[in-house]
DNA sequence: GCCGTTTTCGGCCCGACTGTTTTCAGTCG
C-alpha cells in the first residue's frame, strides 16, 4: 500500500496534536504542523520519489529530524514518535481539538479529570453537567461544548466558492447601507477564490459612531451570534455558514485587507519580513516602533516588505514570496481576456436553452466565440447525439447567425472503458472541435483510468479533454489518474486541457494548473453551460486559472478566432488532408 | 523542531473576544 503524501501530513498533524494536549515547546508544534502543510500541498509524490532512490527535496521548514521522519513514514507508514505518543494519550482525543473552543489545555483537563477521551464522552459529560466544575470551565462554557457537538455530531461542512459568493455578496451590500460605512468588502478565502470556503470573512472601514456592527447582527439571515465587539464580531448565518465581520479605521485599509484576506501561512511569511526590516506589521498598519509607516493600502504593505502587489489568489505561501522578490510574478490571466467559450450545452441535449439563445447570452457576455458541445449517444440520460441527430444539429448551427459571434461545431464525446470515443471518426470529422470526457466507470485503477485517458489524447480527431478528474466537489472523489502523464500526453500531441468552470466542478484543480503551465500544455477555461446564466460562472474558472499561476499566453481561448482555429488545425492534422 | 552577513543559542506573527476571573488564560483567526 503506498503512502501518499497526504498520509504523511495526517501524521505529522496528530503527532502536533498530542504533542499540543502533552504541553509540549509550542515552537516544536508549529514545525510539526508546518511540515505537515508543506508536505500536504507538495506536487512531488515522495514515497514514489523515494522509491525511484530520489532525495528527498529541500523544503523550508523542514530539517534533518523532520526529514527523517518523512522517510520513517513513507516507508513504514507510521514513526516511531507517534507510536510512543499514542501511548500517553488516547488517539480518538485529538478529535476534541476539533470542537471550537476546546484547545489543547481544556482537552488535556478534561481527559485528566473526568477521563473524556471521545466525542461521545463529551456529549454525556456536557448532559451530565460535570464539565461546569471544572477549574477554568465553567456554566457557559459547558452549554457552548454542548452546543458544538451536536452540531459536530451533525456535520460540520464546507461551502462550495459559488454558494458562499452569493451570501456573503449579499450580507455586503447590507453593511455598504450603515451609517459611517465607507468601504466594505468580502476578504478571506472568497477573495482568494478558494474552491471551498470554510466561512466568511467581511472587512469594513468606519468612522467613529458607524453603526455597522449593530446592522451586522442585527441582520435578518442571522441564527445565531457567537461573539460580539467593537472590531470583531461573528455570527452563523440560517444557511449554516459562519461570517465574521472586522471593522477598523480608514486608515489602516490596506493593512487590515492584507491581514484579513490571507492565507495565514502567506501572513506569517509576510510578517517574518517586516521583522526583518525592524517593522511590525499587524491589521492596523505597519510600525516602526510607536510609529506608523504605511498601512492604508494593500501596496503599501507589500512596498514595505520590498514587494510588489501580490494578487490575492496566489497568497498561499505556496512560492508567491519568492517570485515576487524575483520579479517573476506572473500576470494572472482576467474574466477580460476570454475570447471564447469552447464547452456548452443545448436544447439538444440536457441543455436549457437553443443554440440561438445561447449564442446572444455568449455575446452579452463579451465573447466573439462559443463552440455547441452537446453530449455523445452513450449519456443516454442526457439525450445524448447519434451521428444522425449530429448532423442535424450541425445544420441548425450554419443557419443560426448572430451577429458578432461564431459558433464552433463540436461535441463532448464520451470516452468508453478502452479509450476509444463513442462516435465514428467519419462524423467527428466533420466537426470544428471534439472534447473527449469520462462519464463513466469512475473507479478504474489509476493505471487502467490513466491509460484509457492517454489513449483518447492519442486519438487524431481529440482536441481537448474535458474536466481531467471528474471530481463533484463535496459530492464525488476525483478519479483515479497520473495527471502529470496525462498533461505531458497533451502536450506532446497539441490538445488542450479544460478547467470546467462551473462551481461543482472546478476541474482543472489548481495544483494542476501549475503543473499543465509547468509543463508547457494550454488550458482552456470553459463555462460547460447547460443555461444562458451559466455564461456567469466563467468567473469562477478564471479565479481557479488564477490560483494555478495560469497567464493569458497559457489559455488557449484567450487568442482571437482566427489563432484559435490555427492552433485547433496545427494540433490536429486530419479532417481534410484525411479525407482527401 | 528550525534557523542564522548581526546569532550554533535564543529567538520563533500578532491581536480580539469570551468566560471565568479579579488580572488573565484559553482559544481563535
Amino acid at each position: 500500500m503506498p503512502v501518499h503524501n497526504a498520509d504523511i501530513a495526517r501524521a505529522f498533524e496528530e503527532i502536533a496534536d498530542l504533542l499540543d494536549i502533552g504541553d509540549a515547546n509550542p515552537f516544536r508544534i508549529r514545525a510539526y504542523r508546518n511540515a505537515a502543510r508543506i508536505v500536504g500541498e507538495l506536487q512531488l509524490d515522495i514515497s514514489a520519489a523515494l522509491a525511484r532512490g530520489e532525495d528527498l527535496p529541500k523544503l523550508p521548514g523542514v530539517g534533518e529530524d523532520l526529514s527523517n521522519k518523512i522517510r520513517e513514514i513513507a516507508a513504514t507508514g507510521s514513526c516511531a514518535l507517534l507510536v510512543r505518543l499514542r501511548k500517553s494519550f488516547p488517539p480518538a482525543i485529538t478529535e476534541l481539538l476539533r470542537i471550537p473552543g476546546l484547545g489543547p489545555k481544556r482537552v488535556k483537563t478534561l481527559y485528566h479529570e473526568l477521563d473524556v477521551q471521545t466525542l461521545e464522552q463529551l456529549h454525556r459529560a456536557a448532559l451530565d453537567q460535570r464539565i461546569r466544575a471544572l477549574p477554568g470551565f465553567g456554566e457557559k462554557t459547558e452549554a457552548n461544548i454542548l452546543d458544538a457537538v451536536k452540531t459536530r455530531l451533525s456535520k460540520a461542512q464546507r461551502f462550495k466558492l459559488a454558494v458562499a459568493a452569493q451570501y456573503a455578496d449579499a450580507l455586503a451590500d447590507h453593511l455598504r447601507a450603515s451609517r459611517g460605512a465607507d468601504k466594505v468588502v468580502v476578504a478571506g478565502s472568497l477573495r482568494r477564490m478558494r474552491e471551498t470556503v470554510g466561512d466568511i470573512d467581511i472587512l469594513a472601514t468606519s468612522g467613529p459612531g458607524g453603526d455597522v456592527m449593530d446592522r451586522f447582527v442585527r441582520y435578518g439571515e442571522v441564527k445565531e451570534v457567537l461573539a460580539r465587539g467593537d472590531t470583531r464580531s461573528s455570527v452563523v448565518l440560517k444557511s449554516g455558514i459562519q461570517v465574521d465581520l472586522r471593522v477598523v479605521p480608514r486608515e489602516s485599509y490596506g493593512a487590515a485587507l492584507h491581514y484579513f484576506t490571507g492565507s495565514k501561512a502567506h501572513n506569517i511569511a509576510i510578517r517574518r519580513l517586516a521583522q526583518d526590516r525592524g517593522l511590525k506589521l499587524n491589521e492596523y498598519g505597519i510600525f516602526k516602533g510607536d510609529r506608523r509607516v504605511g498601512g492604508d493600502t494593500e501596496d503599501s504593505v507589500f512596498a514595505a516588505v520590498g514587494l510588489p502587489f501580490i494578487p490575492p489568489e496566489l497568497r498561499e505561501d505556496h512560492g508567491e514570496i519568492e517570485a515576487a522578490r524575483a520579479g517573476k510574478l506572473p500576470r494572472l490571466v482576467e474574466v477580460g481576456d476570454l475570447k471564447g467559450d469552447l464547452h456548452s450545452h443545448s436544447k439538444w441535449t440536457d441543455g436549457h436553452h437553443a443554440i440561438r439563445e445561447m449564442a446572444l447570452a455568449a455575446k452579452a457576455h463579451g465573447l466573439a466565440y462559443l463552440a455547441i458541445t452537446d453530449h455523445s449517444r452513450r449519456l443516454t440520460v442526457a439525450r445524448g447525439l447519434d451521428p444522425q441527430r449530429l448532423r442535424k444539429q450541425m445544420t441548425e448551427i450554419d443557419d443560426v447567425a448572430v451577429p458578432g459571434i461564431t459558433l464552433l461545431k463540436g461535441i463532448e464525446v464520451d470516452i468508453l472503458e478502452d479509450g476509444s470515443l463513442d462516435l465514428p471518426d467519419a462524423v467527428l470529422g466533420e466537426l470544428d472541435l471534439v472534447i473527449a470526457a469520462v462519464h463513466s466507470k469512475f473507479d478504474l485503477s489509476r493505471e487502467r483510468q490513466t491509460e484509457r485517458i492517454l489513449r483518447a489524447l492519442d486519438h487524431p480527431l481529440v482536441s481537448m479533454l474535458a474536466h481531467p478528474v471528474g471530481r463533484l466537489i463535496g459530492a464525488r472523489e476525483p478519479y483515479d489518474v497520473d495527471m502529470l502523464k496525462i498533461i505531458r500526453k497533451a502536450v506532446a500531441r497539441g490538445r488542450f486541457l479544460e478547467l470546467n468552470a462551473h462551481p461543482e466542478r472546478l476541474d482543472l484543480l489548481d495544483t494542476h494548473c501549475r503543473m499543465a503551465k509547468d509543463e508547457g500544455a494550454l488550458v482552456a477555461i470553459n463555462s460547460d453551460a447547460h443555461t444562458i446564466q451559466q455564461f456567469d460562472n466563467l468567473k469562477y474558472g478564471v479565479g481557479q486559472a488564477r490560483r494555478g499561476w495560469l497567464e493569458k499566453r497559457d489559455v488557449a481561448n484567450t487568442r482571437p478566432l482566427p489563432e484559435l482555429r490555427a492552433l485547433l488545425a496545427k494540433e490536429k492534422p486530419r479532417a481534410s488532408a484525411k479525407r482527401a
